[in-house]
DNA sequence: CTGAAAGCGCTTACAG
DNA sequence: CTGAAAGCGCTTACAG
């Protein structure tokens, strides 16, 4: 557009075309095109002249024009809520992995495509073969938006096959019956606690009916202080342990929301010189890489992270495949359970 | 393509074209356009028109159609290497943060561009207005394969400003000296040891620099053993003490690579009845959220990976923009000084 | 203010 | 095996 002076190095360079290519080649930009997409149909001699002519002007097919024409871009998203540090990066590798064993791209954002109605998300989101969005807030809203969207989805912590989308649920029933049943061995009933993240989540639900459920069926009824909601941070552990106070921390079993919570908990005990597993008991959820690094370990609730994201990611691409065809295979439920790590605080 | 059996929902609807809407509102594709991108152009009467036939036809513009037009997709990537946990959250948070002020979509990718010369990734990156790459093994090779790339590049923790990109330096200096400098007012400096992650890393070699400039000023020679390498995660640490054993614990003064680090150290530790700060310092580098958390609390030098990702946005969207222009602003560095946050550990 | 038309850079039947 | 040509769905001078 402007004066070509391409003297800096930050400039993008005036990309060669599939024209040029082919007529410096001396072909068709169909023949180009073959051999770039299909190497087969063309002979070997031609093709070389063609690789020859692509490798000396650089050319790099225009994706955009590629994608207008196969309606494909081989780049999937992962969409994940903001959540914290540990829990991305097993998640994001193993995505990442599985997307590229299966030819395509993974990138991933925090922000959910839905959260505003600005203009930024579809642009982005046309681009994208298929997205895997986890929606742990149980954000019914948020899934309209999505039907609404183009591309294939799959959902990860909200049950969306009723709306013809894939899903892939966490079952966090095995794993806090487990844990709090860990703990019923030490703990009376009524000394059991559930400190929780934010309420409005299918984990915390779950884990809430679990923990109700177990408690119940000792023949105790949970009070209301019995289980706390917050959010899944480690301050939340800490002011709830300040508020309570240590007597209420003294031979209580705490069944906490996450691992985060757990260290807070621990922390603010640590300060009134109570300590698990003697002076109380306490399991997290998550099993992060630090619950078997701090002292005590803490025991955690394994959450499949890597199943999932593998999982969700094969499904997408079956999807996306599959639009091609003209069978229609159903919505798919795909359960992953968890599972209790004793370690020593509990 | 195939027969159109619409009846699944997870099925691509096809999607309604500029010119599907322009003949239902009765005009040309051109006052469509310019109802999307320009509307003052467009009379408010026709421009409702228009609206209304978009709304019925759940009508959006095909982003490739778009970007082969404009060169512009409005969507960056940030390609981070293959760290852990918390790093992530932050740096991600932030630049996504960043990006959306600015009218982009970021998305970041675990996997470099040029990990492998397989046929995907320039995929992606050909959809890309311009990416932001994280380097920290200071690899110059994966910096030539940018420099072909198409896109702009913004750089963090390798200088690529010989090779015409902005780039954004981490300056470990102050920090490193700050920590061993502190550690040196209780321990002597034969017993002073960096246990570092991975040896070649623009962050180790900073921060190995430091702590022997910084004992050399003290009049001490660092041996070999105290300068140890390794990987940034707590199994190093851990089996670092283990390897050492308690008798070189005792008394030592401990730069750790990272907080990751300095947890296995003091796990290790801990199985001898060390404790820091009483029978050892130590303290670690990130200053991640759980350096504060755990007892006894860890010092640790302060990385401004906040700032880092907002700069590095920035910086890379003042390129993309001023490409249309003509002059040529010449590769800028920024460099972030790091500090000392001091707990109990030290 | 609006439209007809060219063009962005590819892929793919269709002929040969 | 190869090429001429149409077409994907947009944007943008250029006229009016």
């Amino acid at each position: 557009m402007a004066g070509n002076n391409n003297g800096g190095r930050n400039r993008r360079p005036k990309q060669a075309s599939i024209d040029q290519v082919a007529s410096r080649a001396g072909v068709s930009t169909a023949t180009v095109s073959r051999v770039l997409n299909n190497p087969s149909l063309v002979t070997p001699a031609t093709a070389k002249r063609v690789e020859e002519a692509i490798a000396e002007l650089r050319y790099r097919p225009n994706m955009f024009a590629k994608g207008l024409m196969m309606r494909r871009s081989r780049v999937l998203a992962l969409v994940l809520p903001d959540i914290h540090g540990e829990f991305y990066s097993e998640l994001l590798r193993v995505a990442d992995g599985r997307a590229h064993e299966l030819g395509y791209h993974l990138l991933a954002s925090s922000r959910s495509p839905f959260e505003d109605s600005e203009e930024v998300m579809p642009f982005a989101f046309g681009l994208l073969d298929g997205v895997v969005l986890m929606l742990p807030t149980g954000d019914r809203r948020a899934l309209e938006h999505a039907a609404r969207l183009d591309a294939p989805l799959v959902l990860v912590e909200l049950d969306g096959s009723n709306d013809g989308f894939d899903s892939i649920l966490i079952d966090n029933a095995p794993g806090a019956r487990a844990a709090i049943e860990h703990i019923l061995e030490s703990v009376p009933p009524e000394q059991c606690i559930y400190v929780g993240g934010e309420e409005y989540n299918a984990d915390t639900e779950q884990r809430v009916r679990a923990f109700t459920e177990t408690l119940r069926a000792r023949g105790h009824e949970p009070q209301s202080h019995q289980i706390v909601f917050g959010s899944f941070d480690s301050a939340h552990g800490e002011s709830w342990a300040n508020t309570v106070g240590p007597e209420v921390i003294r031979g209580a079993g705490i069944v906490s929301g996450n691992d985060e919570i757990a260290f807070g908990v621990m922390s603010a005990a640590s300060a009134h010189n109570l300590r698990a597993p003697d002076d109380f008991r306490i399991v997290g959820f998550d099993n992060s890489r630090l619950s078997a690094l701090v002292r005590p370990r803490l025991s955690s609730v394994r959450i499949p992270l890597g199943q999932i994201a593998e999982q969700a990611v094969s499904m997408l691409v079956e999807r996306i495949e599959q639009e091609d065809d003209a069978e229609i295979v159903p919505p798919r439920v795909v359960r992953m359970a968890t599972e209790l790590v004793v370690r020593e605080t509990s």
